[in-house]
DNA sequence: GACATATTATGGTACGACGATTGATGATGG
DNA sequence: CCATCATCAATCGTCGTACCATAATATGTC
């Protein structure tokens, strides 16, 4: 299933570490010893500890070893980190601050939006609505046509930095919206909302166009809020069972 | 002066890179050419491409080469690649979109950071603006100040992804803030404007916070229009001469 | 001309060696 | 007994060679 042994080795190594299994502050073992553990050469852990040094997870020098970064290191806007963030178990603590980054980002995105969306964006928009209701209707991956569908929409702003984020953001959103879709009826309850803000879009009003994105974070926040809730016992949420699929997992 | 050689070829495949030396869709010389040509190991030239990788700039495949991805496709919140674009210039449109990304970004962390600055944030905000005081009446780095004082800001939303764009926007604002500065007494005029998001932080009144910083921005703005039109004709504008500091040009 | 097969260029992986750096250890002197 | 300094050793950094795996290209066959 794994392309490669650097991908698959980037990614055992990353996840290791998000998880905490290797510490912040902390060593790696020495190169020679997690050849030993991994069953690869020492080729390949290298390239995959640069790999993470270029995302900001880890330092290494003579003698020091390979040390696990501050969290406040990482580059939080990274795919893969943020996959592997998501894959970990999202804390209380950071649905709240993405929660809030949406409230910021997307209200700025969506006015975007509807004074520069393309007939293009709009149809790949409207596609995305398509399928989150075929998946209401009669079954299907309603969170993939969410995702799409909130990424459109940045993509549709056509600032470069907003795009960037949807990027960084997809893993992030996708587990969020997993949570808030383990809520029943939530989906069939958001896809009016959807449309709401489609349709503001399409009429070129900037105004309607974040009322209605606001009312649709409101709404997703009231199900995550629901949720945690309900495991309040529990110290981190996600979906570890699901594997991420895309770029990190396939490498 | 470069540290070890394999931070120095990131560095300078990645700037490489971004200034378009490879184009988009083009491949990288074969590692044995690219060992001549730079004179070093092919160990170190697969370590530079496999950071590259990591940094969204680059794939790799047997026969198929080392090929440059489309821009949208980069970390553009990678701190390195976020240097190295300053470095080789910033275009208009990539200002324009900075600046409405920081109008988006900098009204909602203030209003937090109004909420939530502890003290310790306030003590580095006052120091950062010292700094920018000393500089405009005695001489010294403005534009580093300034810098530290926005990236204060945004640290004390404390929030996680703001603080998380506050470290990748550096480079970019630097750029920006050096743009802007490069007009006459912008520095003297800019720092009330200054104080008065700090004092409205401290008063913690978020309203007021919001309110002065984006009279700030506008202001910045006004600036950066008023260079962009001076130098209508260049197609690109940056500050190449100066090396950028930090863990990008020391690794 | 279309499809199957062989070729080959190129990156992927492995191994072994030596250099460079820095934390730790112990020696030396006060 | 403590401080300073030199030596040592662990560990990453770099290099080189060899071979494997993949896929684009060329070749051959029907």
């Amino acid at each position: 299933m794994i392309k490669n042994v650097h991908g698959g080795t980037v990614d055992l190594l990353g996840e290791a570490i998000v998880t905490g299994r290797y510490p912040v502050g902390s060593s790696l073992p020495p190169e020679p010893l997690l050849c030993e553990e991994l069953g690869v050469s020492r080729t390949v852990i290298r390239e995959a500890v640069k790999s993470l040094i270029a995302k900001g997870l880890l330092v290494t020098g003579p003698k020091v070893g390979t040390r696990v970064l501050a969290e406040e290191q990482w580059n939080g806007f990274d795919p893969d980190v943020v996959a592997w963030q998501s894959r970990a178990g999202l804390s209380r603590e950071f649905l709240r601050d993405l929660q809030e980054l949406r409230r910021i980002v997307e209200p700025a995105g969506v006015r975007l939006a509807a004074e520069r969306a393309t007939a293009q964006d709009i149809a790949h928009l409207e596609t995305a609505y398509a399928g989150m209701q075929d998946a209401v209707h009669h079954g299907g991956d309603y969170v993939l046509h969410d995702l799409r569908f909130h990424q459109g929409l940045l993509r549709a702003s056509h600032n470069r930095m907003l795009v960037q984020m949807s990027k960084a953001l997809g893993a992030l959103l996708r587990t969020s919206f997993e949570i808030s879709s383990s809520q029943p009826d939530s989906a069939a309850s958001s896809l009016p909302l959807h449309r709401a803000v489609l349709n503001a879009v399409i009429a070129r009003s900037p105004q309607r166009a974040e009322r209605a994105i606001l009312v649709l974070i409101n709404d997703a926040n009231e199900h995550i809020e629901a949720v945690l809730k309900t495991r309040r016992k529990l110290p981190a949420l996600g979906v570890p069972a699901r594997r991420i699929k895309g770029k990190a997992a396939v490498r």
